[in-house]
Formats: C-alpha cells, sequence, structure tokens
DNA sequence: AAAGAATTGACAGTATACTGACTATCTTTA
DNA sequence: TAAAGATAGTCAGTATACTGTCAATTCTTT
C-alpha cells in the first residue's frame, strides 16, 4: 500500500512530463465541462455547434478540419446534434456527396445558453494562475500546438 | 465553403480558449506517442506499466489514483497489458478483493524500450518553445491541474 | 455476532478518438 | 470519353473516459 511519501514522489515524477499534464488537464476541463454545462452538450458537441453557427453551409470535412476533429468522429456527433434537433443537414446542390450544415433555430438557443458556462470553464481552468501567468499559458499552449505557424499559411 | 480569413477567425477565437487548446494538444501528445512509439503501447498503457513498476503489488484502485485513471476504466487497460503478458495479476493473501499488479519480465522490457520515446514525445511537444518557455509552461500547466495543492494534502 | 457501511473489481451504456477500408461521386488526365 | 486519381461521408475495429450499478468481500458499529 503506497504510503504518502511514494504516492508524491510518483506524482512528482509524472508532473514533470508535459503529455501527462496535459491528459490530466483535459481530464479537468472535461470534468468542468460537464459541471458547468449539465451534461446538456459536450466541449466537443459545443465546438461543432459553434463553428457551424458561423460558418452556415459548412460541410463535415472542412468543419472537422477546422475545429480538428477526426474526420471519422464527426458523423457521430452530428448524428447526436441532429439527433436533438440542433442542426440540420442538406445536400449540397452542386455535389451529392456533400452535405451541408446549419444550425436549426433550437441549435441556436442551446449554443447561447452554454455560452455563460463555457466562459466558466476558461475562468475555472485558468483560476489557480494569476492574470498574467494566464495570458502567458494560453500564449505558449498556442504556441505548442502550432496556431502561430498555420496562421500564415492560408492568408 | 470557408475562405482562408473565415478559417482564420475561427481558429483565433477557439485558440484563446485553455479547454479548446488544452484538447488540440491533448490529441498533439497522443499523436508524437504513437509516432514514437511504433504503437507498440498507448501513453496511458506507459503510465500504468511506469507506475506498476514503481509500486510493485499495488492494486487497482490504488494505482488509478496514483496516474488519474477512471477505475471503471482501468480494468481493460490492465486486461491488455495482461494480455501482453505485461503485467501479472495476483489476488492479496489478506483480502480477497484486491488483485496485486506486478511487472513480468517483458514488462519491465517494453517499458526500459519505450522510455527514449516518451523523452522524444516531451521534447517534440516543447520544441516549439525556448527553454525558458518550456519551463514556465510545464510549472503553470501543473499549477492548473493542482499539483501544487495535492503534493501538501498528505505529507 | 449481526446489521450496516465501505471498498474492490467488474460491467453496461454513452461519447470521443484514430486507423484503415469502402462506396459514391466528382475531377483530372491521357 | 475512358481511366485514374481525389474527395465526402460512412463503417468496422480498437482504445480511452465517465456515470452508474452490482456482487463479493471486508470493516465498523452496535
Amino acid at each position: 500500500m503506497p504510503t504518502a511519501a511514494t504516492r508524491q514522489r510518483v506524482r512528482e515524477s509524472f508532473s514533470q512530463l508535459p503529455g501527462h499534464l496535459i491528459r490530466r488537464l483535459h481530464q479537468v476541463s472535461t470534468a468542468y465541462f460537464t459541471d458547468e454545462c449539465g451534461g446538456e452538450l459536450t466541449a466537443v458537441q459545443y465546438a461543432a455547434l459553434a463553428a457551424i453557427g458561423a460558418h452556415p453551409g459548412i460541410d463535415a470535412t472542412r468543419l472537422s478540419e477546422i475545429i480538428f476533429f477526426d474526420r471519422s468522429t464527426i458523423g457521430d456527433v452530428l448524428d447526436r446534434l441532429e439527433g436533438r434537433a440542433w442542426i440540420r443537414r442538406s445536400s449540397a446542390p452542386g455535389d451529392r456527396r456533400i452535405k451541408r450544415l446549419e444550425l436549426t433555430t433550437a441549435g441556436r438557443t442551446a449554443l447561447q445558453q452554454a455560452e455563460p458556462g463555457i466562459r466558466r470553464v476558461q475562468a475555472r481552468l485558468l483560476a489557480p494562475l494569476t492574470a498574467t501567468e494566464a495570458r502567458t499559458v494560453v500564449r505558449l499552449l498556442a504556441k505548442m500546438a502550432g496556431d502561430s505557424e498555420d496562421d500564415g499559411d492560408d492568408a
């Protein structure tokens, strides 16, 4: 049975690994999301809703590129959103492969109702940090995620 | 169809959200892991192996607390590790509910062989940053994950 | 000792990911 | 125009998570 000391030793060694910290934070972030958005929708569903709202008529592949979803997972996510009547899928006139995505009125409402929760999630994630540290960590995470590089490739 | 400008606008708005950045980085981290450790084992399996190696005879519930696994998921992970003969599960003498976990020789070997890959994953994650930034982000992520608080509660 | 509470590991149900394959469809090229 | 290549969405298979539940077992309390 692990004593307090051994538990702390192991936790320290894991805490040094960025990969493990990221995995932990992803768990924490998801837990906050569930907490604040009351099981109404998941973080992934929110991201999809928001992106579809910002890009009415977008197709699934383009959507997956924008919010970094897996192309083979996004179908299930959209199924659930469609099941709740938050989005509509309609075929595109010019290309019969494509299904265009749009928010329904209910979807827009769900999105708006979720937004205060989203803000609380972000606030709770950053709560342990000072304002300066919060800005720093967001900047450094964005740098790690390669957003600075990607921004330039299509301007 | 999203133009370059709209794609950039959406990406920027998401990039500001720590929750989304963390999700992205978790994807990146996992991808690096698969890349560097050649599909031999997953990041979660590595964490379990390392923790069992550091705590021979630990039980599943204690293990899940140390490396922040879900108690209901860890059984599946251990099944796979046992299937590869990397760990052994044996019943504890004093308590028939508990199954004690240990590495096999093959498990120790797998762990050692994975370690260079693990180091490369961490290096790649931090590669976009300067040395100072890397130290900063690890410190701030640990702070966000609440490790500083947890360290004190059992010393 | 017996009743009640807690713990351990397991399992079902749901949601997210990634790989790789497949069909239908469009585009390009020879 | 026919063949080759690219693309959109889907599906199967595997792995991780979290909720909630359950049986077996152990501990606590009376």
